[in-house]
DNA sequence: TTGTAAGCGTTATCAA
DNA sequence: TTGATAACGCTTACAA
């Protein structure tokens, strides 16, 4: 099964490589006869157009790149990428582009960034973030940074991480909580939250907020701070820690929905009652979140809508559109189920 | 920002493209001096090797895609998906691949293959599929299908779902059904379900030779079948139809998960209660199935597993060591909570 | 309406 | 250790 290339297609028809590419790019500059000719034969020889070779001239790939912090098994897991994707891949849909999932090689963005033969990326919440800006922008191709620190002059969309935290923090405060465990989605900057940056350093400075205005603050005792990989795992992980530690805290408020989940699913197994033994708030809003038993109160952010917006600016700027402006999407508290007034013990 | 090319650092450099090609691939093949050098100049120049003229000699793009049989937006919003995908990123991850989800394109799977740049494919239960198939072949590249009639000589993977879907069906007509209502994924073949083909046929019939075992068979009067899109919402639509034609159907067995929640969701919302006035049966095994309210009885298979076997087939392929074996995973029922004896109505 | 020939930006071959 | 030069398979001015 060697390849068949342009070549061997147009020595069989006796016409040139040129006739050959008219026949399927651009029909109507060849005589309806000698296309019908190229075709047939190509047909029986069953020819294909290299899309590489095609991509070389062309300079487009027809596919978009979708850069995610995580190896593809981990992110995938978290019900947040395929709620984005959708919104992504409504766009994708209608002007026919293919969507790449671009996962770290061996731990580096900036190796996966050179070898991704696509039009243009989407950047979700990356970390190590400004040195694979660099790296983007050297690749010379357009790109939408989400959930990360805008950069001027460089198009971004964000949500209002800190309202919602903030948000969050104040709902469970109200319920009359002291004693918070926040589980922060681990970052490379292990119990350094001064040093957070991008979503994280928001929703953590959200939840600070509301703590400062009822006097409180993240100090190791009374309200504090820990961090797991935001997956259902990674939230049972740490919560089995936390209960063998023998603290008990009232309410666990939790930096996305899927580690809430399993905090929440860890603490049923383990007998406490929710909310009535401890309030659970998460961050995201997934679908899954209402359906768990309770219904997780939590922070909606539009996920979609969020997909949706970043790969049309980025269409516009692979269309030589570019427009740099930084958006920031609205959240919105959600409170279900899951929160309740701490019980006297 | 006018692209920066080997060209340009070569000149900078005073040496030849070969040494700058050999600096970024084989370093060794040059004085370590000389590679500094070029190195450094191609940092300041802010050069990175284009992807695609890298595929064009290599012939390899370092990503494998997925063939779906819908658009992005609806396909990735049933979680068996990205359970899927898990499997297949594993392998991804292993070996540094890039994952490209390839639908159809304006509904033409053949349209969407040829333009596809990739060193080969896993398709996912494809209808129209000997086409597809055809045309696959002359694409050259290499390919799994899974969930599809497998092909004599080429490689492929499935599920038990004959099997799987008896064991739903039994278990469903053992609790004391005798009015069902058998929801199948929307195919092509609109009521005509002789004509299914792949997963949907063998599962049809291992739903049918359960019925035939009680005397019963797809009557339109007793037991019913109905087609809809895979999604929460076909599940949603087609039992708001079925409670307003007025037929109370006391067992739904879907054809997948996120179908059967649907109707779950608008059963409940309608007021019926699960399982006492409506036993509800799905397939898959999602996640999500074991959260919902009541946790849904199902057919397990396994996903994830599917996804890293075929990854692991496909990827020996592209090396070269093709392996035309069909391999068949096993399905187990899952008894939950949303199957009952039928309410003495 | 069709053909010639020059790219596109790399890597591979072979020689120096 | 390095450099010419030929692929790779296609598109696209420009010419005929």
């Amino acid at each position: 099964m060697t390849k068949v290339t342009i070549d061997d297609i147009a020595r069989r028809a006796g016409v040139s490589k040129t006739a050959v590419s008219f026949a399927f790019n651009k029909p109507d500059r060849l005589a309806a006869a000698t296309v019908q000719n190229i075709l047939a034969i190509a047909e029986e020889l069953g020819y294909m157009p290299n899309p590489v070779a095609r991509s070389m001239n062309t300079g487009r790939t027809g596919t978009i790149g979708v850069l995610v912090p995580q190896p593809i098994p981990e992110i995938i897991r978290n019900p947040f990428l395929p709620e984005f994707l959708e919104g992504v891949g409504e766009v994708c849909t209608r002007v026919n582009l293919s969507l790449m999932i671009v996962p770290p090689v061996e731990g580096s963005m900036r190796r996966a960034l050179v070898n991704a033969a696509v039009d243009g990326f989407l950047t979700l919440g990356l970390e190590e973030f400004k040195s694979t800006m660099m790296v983007l922008r050297r690749r010379g191709v357009p790109f939408v940074t989400v959930d990360s620190d805008p950069i001027e002059g460089m198009p971004a969309v964000n949500i209002d991480d800190q309202g919602g935290a903030r948000a969050a923090m104040q709902h469970i405060l109200a319920h009359g909580h002291r004693e918070i465990l926040i589980l922060a989605i681990r970052s490379g900057k292990y119990g350094h939250y001064e040093q957070y940056a991008g979503t994280l350093r928001d929703r953590m400075q959200g939840y600070r907020k509301a703590l400062n205005a009822h006097g409180l603050d993240v100090d190791g005792r009374q309200v504090r701070l820990m961090e797991c990989s935001s997956t259902e795992k990674g939230g049972r992980q740490i919560f089995r820690k936390v209960l063998k530690s023998g603290w008990r805290p009232s309410a666990v408020v939790a930096m996305s929905d899927i580690i809430a989940i399993g905090v929440m699913r860890e603490a049923l197994e383990a007998g406490l009652r929710v909310p009535a033994d401890l309030s659970i708030a998460g961050f995201d809003n997934i679908p899954l979140s209402a359906w768990v038993n309770p219904p997780l109160t939590t922070v909606a952010q539009p996920l979609q809508k969020k997909g949706r917006l970043a790969a049309e600016i980025l269409l516009q700027a692979i269309e030589g559109q570019s427009d740099p402006r930084h958006h920031v999407l609205p959240t919105k508290l959600v409170a279900r189920k899951s929160v309740a007034a701490p019980s006297a013990s």
